[in-house]
DNA sequence: ACGATAATCTACTAAAACAATAGGATAACA
DNA sequence: TGTTATCCTATTGTTTTAGTAGATTATCGT
């Protein structure tokens, strides 16, 4: 149970967008210099926050990404479902056929209530209050001044 | 953010030896053939639960396997973390050193929160619990009669 | 002592997921 | 019309996962 790079990044760089909410587009290159994340890869993560609905496009010169809505209208689990997959700690969750096994419905309910734990704090938390955390912890950091 | 085989396997075998704790050792054959396990992935299984000092073996004839401690001192954050691993979403969580990146802090935060949140319900859980939860449900459920 | 039983140990492997990398096509601006 | 930056598709190396396979060791009942 690891967070993927891929998550990791990601989240990263759709907080880098929302810092730049009602200003220009942000390009691509920028996002990659600014998190040390290969430009490459980053581009196919940001595809995948694209498709989702929660970030668009401009393309050309001075074009870039920008968050699709406002930081408000995205909560964080929007985005780790996006980029992490569909979070479903054990098959028979999600079909809960007859289970022939006779100490799974035990286990079941526990992952049950780890997935409800992880949905309970990314359901929370949106965009917005991330740039709230990241701006207040910048003024107080002596590594951002 | 899936559950590993390992684990979900792990926690469905290690469940069954809570059921049969105090009377005689279960082999690996009769838990692999309960819960439809191959028998000698689940040897590998056993094998790390026993180093975690969770379980304990009798070799020989009439031997098996059985629970190191009673089932109400073992809590699931115990096994969990046995079969998979540490359970750190971001690297940055153990090695908190110098961040560099800007909107790297508010992300951590997150991840800790996460962690936090598996942990609680890990932490609260014990065999016993899931022991007297399988019980209950075998006495409710059509299918266990 | 002997044979059956069941754990123990080590090594190997197929398949999938992960983390990129590479290169060209397309759209928009100037 | 050239430059910029997104878009699209394919390929690749590495690691993890989920097993298999086979030999060895300890223990028990007879």
């Amino acid at each position: 149970m690891k967070l993927s790079s891929r998550t990791r990044y990601g989240m990263r760089a759709i907080l880098e967008l929302a810092l730049e909410h009602g200003k220009a587009p942000l390009q691509i290159k920028t996002i990659a210099e600014r998190e040390d994340i290969s430009n490459k890869y980053l581009e196919q993560l940001i595809a995948m926050l694209k498709a989702a609905g929660l970030v668009r496009s401009i393309r050309g010169p001075r074009g870039g990404y920008m968050l699709a809505k406002p930081p408000e209208e995205i909560h964080l689990k929007e985005i780790f479902l996006t980029l992490e997959g569909p979070m479903v700690p054990a098959e028979c969750l999600e079909h809960p056929e007859y289970c022939p096994r006779c100490s799974d419905c035990a286990t079941r309910e526990i992952w049950r209530e780890l997935q409800e734990a992880v949905f309970g704090v990314l359901e929370s938390v949106t965009l917005a209050d991330l740039v709230e955390r990241s701006l207040r912890s910048k003024k107080t950091s002596n590594y951002h001044i």
